[in-house]
DNA sequence: GCCAACGTTGGC
DNA sequence: GCCAACGTTGGC
């Protein structure tokens, strides 16, 4: 099994957001980078472990742990002209851009960035390095079990 | 709001 | 294929 953490802005869809969601899931739609798009279309296998981690707010952080719940599929909203994330170079025949479906396990405590800084066995993970912009980065079994016990009880 | 870092675009 | 310009990300 492989783990991940995947960033999200909470004012666009947040821990609180999937955890309303029906079957707590949703399509991790309006991935635009290469990059990110294939760990979802080649490496990630449907039980991944997640890390839901916000991004772009007041404190960023790890907010919950979460699992891959599907196989990779076309995001919906490259084909749709009032989207944000509507990509005209795409075409349904031919998909630029395919997603998984992420399924909340449970909100955790926030685990700020800060936090994680600050754990030297944190230290060389990928959200970690300097000028990372990348919304979805792999995490070893190492620092994936380092963060979940530091993440301790569920969030009230 | 600033700005460093990085990815993408497009002219050549 | 190079690379400058531009746009975006995301912490601060």
């Amino acid at each position: 099994m492989s783990h991940w953490l995947m960033k999200s802005e909470p004012d666009e869809f947040s821990i609180d957001d999937l955890a309303r969601a029906p079957k707590k899931t949703t399509p991790w739609f309006g991935v635009r980078n290469y990059q990110a798009r294939n760990y979802m279309r080649d490496a990630m296998r449907v039980g991944d472990g997640v890390l839901f981690y916000h991004s772009s707010c007041a404190v960023p952080g790890i907010a919950g742990l979460a699992r891959v719940a599907s196989g990779p599929y076309p995001d919906e909203t490259q084909f749709d002209p009032k989207s944000p994330y509507y990509d005209p170079k795409s075409t349904r025949a031919n998909p630029r851009w395919l997603l998984v479906d992420v399924a909340l396990e449970r909100k955790t405590r926030l685990l700020p960035l800060e936090e994680l800084r600050a754990r030297p066995e944190l230290a060389d993970m990928v959200v970690l390095r300097r000028g990372n912009r990348l919304s979805i980065t792999p995490v070893t079994a190492r620092e994936w079990a380092a963060v979940v016990k530091r993440l301790g009880r569920d969030a009230p």
